[in-house]
DNA sequence: CTGAAACCTGACGTTGACGTCAGAGGCTAG
DNA sequence: CTAGCCTCTGACGTCAACGTCAGGTTTCAG
């Protein structure tokens, strides 16, 4: 039977996602605590995955670590103070403004690719060849990677 | 009658919002062209008003200035070739990843608060979003949305 | 027991989008 | 003409979230 009850810094690292000097960085943040078996060796109980993926979602959010460090107390315990309600609402509002403008952006540009998919008139070529066929490898499918 | 035609760095900066220092920066990325006067002056059009607040836009999305740079022509003029096209499209699909994300994190939010909103013991009203915090565990975490 | 792999603590390097300062010149009201 | 503000070009500073390297210790498979 697996009696997974922690798993060191690379285990956590591995499965998260993130890298270990990550790790160590939101623990120096105050963002992740472990515990310390006695040669000082790092140990995260399975609840820290959990933990990282939700540092890792207030980050991708725009939330620096200070922040974080702050808020994340009333996201696990249910502590709240007057502030700290104040500083998710705050928080909330923040996100929900940054969907707005990102759907705006994304409209935008989805008018700008409906314009350019259905050229009514001919192909605008631009002249300016610099650099043009630097990088034309793979052509058509260029699949691009986003980071997620 | 107003016949500004021109301005300079300070009233666009002024008027966009952003730093001179900002606008200067732009058009050392490429991002934004401005003629010069005599004595090497910036002088900008009252398009660049707006061209500055798409910029904005853009970096509020996440891009770079490499990407905004390669991507301004094709938003301003409809001139696209194969690959500026799958660019758009990759972006586009990046920032629809990110409002997916951030989504999720303003809803996980909304929980938080929910739940320090009523505390425990009194029950003065009920909330009932109790559909919300559902999801909790989510293992992977990231999901994708691919609607191409 | 032993050697490779994983881990530890510093500490310096990196990157992007500017901030800031210095020194020199331009433009305009009075 | 002069004062005062605006603008110019470098060039260095900053800040966050790590990357990376160095030098040493711990763990574990064989």
């Amino acid at each position: 039977m697996v009696m997974e009850v922690t798993m060191r810094i690379g285990e956590l690292a591995a499965r998260s996602g993130v890298s270990v000097r990550a790790l160590r960085y939101y623990e120096e943040q105050g963002l992740l605590k472990a515990g310390r078996s006695g040669s000082g060796q790092r140990h995260y109980p399975d609840s820290a995955l959990e933990r990282v993926h939700l540092i890792q979602m207030l980050y991708a959010a725009g939330l620096s670590s200070r922040t974080i460090a702050e808020l994340l107390p009333c996201v696990e315990a249910k502590a709240s103070t007057p502030q700290s309600r104040a500083r998710l609402l705050a928080e909330r509002d923040r996100i929900d403004a940054q969907i707005s403008g990102l759907t705006r952006t994304r409209d935008r540009l989805d008018a700008v690719i409906a314009a350019t998919e259905s050229p009514a008139g001919c192909c605008a070529w631009e002249a300016d060849a610099e650099g043009a066929d630097a990088e034309a490898v793979g052509g058509g499918g260029a699949t691009r990677v986003v980071r997620a």
